[in-house]
DNA sequence: ATTGAACTGTGACCATTATCACAAGTTCTT
DNA sequence: AAGAACTTGTGATAATGGTCACAGTTCAAT
């Protein structure tokens, strides 16, 4: 795909001005990340910013002992704001970004960053925009983390990876769901069995069906 | 005060331009709101945008029940992102503001809001800027509640509060602080006692003491 | 000074979640 | 086909936090 064509495609808000249509056509690059690619590592510099095309990257906060928890996933259409953030202000990231299914980007190099700012209100709106949709999904988090119980937890977790997915299906082990959500394996098991029970999932080998 | 003045000294970083300094001089306007009142509602619209001069609000997260989330607090020299982004899109908010000690704010009227994103790549920096704080301290937000214990949690909070309060006493009943934290009275008496014996703090009536 | 309201302390009990221990099933490799 | 590595199931136990019940304290107002 051309990066003109998967720019309009994909970034319709942005595309509505021309100018930035070709200021992005430019100095953009089209790029591919296969699955499992570590994008944005903590406490490291950023160099260029994403425009997901394609496919799913997932971000984490890692904490000290290695366990870590998801805090969202960046589809396309979207961009990484803490990729953005970390540019514009010359800053190391502080979460771990990870290709969660393989993903096509347009790549924009950091030092553009300043002039997309001032001179395209677009540009801005579209991160404002960014910003206030991943707020929105964190700030739900610290409310289901503070008012519910893991299963209602887990329950969530499966319907928005089926919903990103486009599936029914959850391709993930109970490890990796542990992992995610920064809990324990034993733990994710039994409250997956009592999803069973109660007719909400069916259980196989690394496939979770939401019914 | 005059506002030229209070906005030069509490927003440096907007008060770089001086064709901004001007335009919210303009139409900005300095008000005061007495502690309580409640100054941002789910499910209504945003009229105003305030800009902090003095005091502190704090924002939450309300649960359908009547439960609720502190989620961080505005200090002088910061903005409510979710008014300036409710506002930008004509939409409602989806979180509550209530002021916490009297604060004296500059209120922008929302329709001005355009103009400012359109024609000052500073005050472009300035929302993304205040986005990525009150980002960050979500996230960390999430972290706690995944990874430590309440104890650990209520300390933290203690900390900030009396960060904020620039005074090592909190005034505040233990009920206060079991709503803010979404937690219940008895667990947090019993978790200040359990800091007190430990030699953290020390307790008196509606007063907590970090030592 | 007395009363009423708000605040704090604490025991008892239960639900949820974490951790340890181990068994059993599945897939991949050689 | 055998073994290794990964995956899932499940009992036992302990820690954490929420709930109920009730007693004792402090404060403010009449």
């Amino acid at each position: 795909m051309e990066i003109t064509e998967a720019f309009k495609e994909y970034f319709p808000q942005l595309a509505s001005s021309s100018i930035l249509i070709n200021n992005i056509s430019n100095f953009g690059v089209l790029h591919h990340f296969d699955k499992n690619t570590v994008i944005l590592k903590e406490e490291t510099y950023v160099k260029v910013i994403p425009l997901v095309v394609s496919g799913l990257i997932k971000i984490y906060k890692e904490e000290e002992n290695g366990h870590e928890v998801l805090l969202y996933y960046i589809k396309p259409g979207e961009t990484c704001i803490v990729s953005v953030m970390a540019g514009e202000k010359n800053e190391k990231a502080n979460v771990k970004g990870v290709v969660e299914e393989d993903v096509e980007v347009i790549l924009i190099p950091k030092n553009k960053l300043y002039d997309l700012r001032k001179n395209f209100p677009e540009w801005n709106l579209y991160i404002f925009n960014s910003f206030n949709d991943k707020f929105d999904e964190v700030i739900d988090m610290v409310k289901v983390l503070t008012f519910s119980n893991k299963e209602k937890r887990l329950y969530n977790f499966l319907l928005k990876k089926a919903d990103l997915n486009e599936s029914k299906i959850i391709h993930k082990s109970h490890q990796e769901i542990a992992n995610e959500l920064g809990s324990s394996r034993e733990v994710i098991s039994r409250l997956l069995k009592k999803l069973e029970k109660n007719g909400k999932v069916s259980l196989a080998l690394k496939k979770i069906k939401i019914l």
